[in-house]
DNA sequence: GTTCTTGCAAACCCTTTGCACGTCT
DNA sequence: AGACGTGCAAAGGGTTTGCAAGAAC
């Protein structure tokens, strides 16, 4: 099952906006990060989106695509990961909206998975201390289980629920 | 209200066993990290505790600190966090079981709380895929939803769950 | 025209590594 | 004795920065 189609062109409209609000400029370079991230339908890192781009025939330099990513970030167009020991990943929040990751420690299987429970938690949880909940990272660190691990890869199934 | 005391005697013996078990040798450096890393009862970064370490008498290198505190991961007497930007910081597990963390996203308060309702899920959810859960990691981003944000920096205060 | 952004390369920070020496078993 | 761990300094990888040239306003 494929996810949402992403529209890419209310993308454009709320970064022009942030940039607006914040009185920053808009740039080919900064719409066409946005672009070519809502290309790559999936996690990826700066240095991936960087590659990416010149392969694609965009010129653009790393501290552009660093720094964009920032504000697509900060904007909450773009969702940044920090997942354990590598750099860190990016992808298009409206991509697969609320998700979580599953995580093989022994052998780095990732599930994303989506549970709605974890929105009720997160407001309920900030509402405990005062505070107004935007958005969670839930991480789940578990094993496959099975004596053939790392044989499950590239495997998915299951039941979804939400 | 101050947390559980830390039987670092335990923990020593939880280290000593883990070692064993792996085939890695019982050395006093290694020992020293665990008991250096129980008294700072505190999230850290690798380096601070290299200094804390250094400054407190023990001689020791930023290699060992870092190979230790990967040992004492793996065998979950730390815990590592990757929070967004920063280096990895680390904590005693025992310090505080299944806590989660509260950030705001404006002004870096953060707070740390306890829901069972998290462990549960993590449970559940890895269980319909599969996997067998060990741990989790969940930040909720949030805003203080107050004008002086900033003054929140060193308050505490709310409601105990769990 | 002024200010902000880009691109490049160098700098930076955190972390890991190679190697010689020391320590554990 | 032999294998593994430590310390040091250097390398490594990801990310940020300083500065000159270029684009946005």
């Amino acid at each position: 099952m494929k996810h949402r189609e992403i529209d890419v062109e209310k993308l454009r409209e709320q970064f022009r906006e942030f940039l607006r609000t914040k009185m920053y400029r808009n740039t080919q370079e900064r719409f066409r990060v946005l672009e070519r991230a809502a290309e790559l339908d999936r996690h990826f890192t700066a240095d991936e989106l960087y590659l990416y781009m010149n392969q694609r025939g965009d010129k653009i330099s790393r501290a552009t695509v660093y720094s964009t990513l920032d504000l697509l970030t900060r904007c909450n167009i773009v969702t940044k990961h920090r997942f354990q020991g590598d750099s860190a990943t990016y992808e298009l929040t409206a991509r697969k909206p609320n998700h979580d990751h599953l995580i093989c420690r022994d052998c780095g299987y990732m599930v994303e998975f989506q549970d709605s429970a974890l929105v009720v938690l997160q407001d309920e949880i900030a509402r405990r201390y005062g505070m107004r909940a935007l958005s969670h990272a839930f991480q789940i660190f578990a094993t496959c289980d099975d004596s053939n691990c790392q044989r499950r890869l590239h495997e998915q199934s299951p039941t979804e629920n939400a």
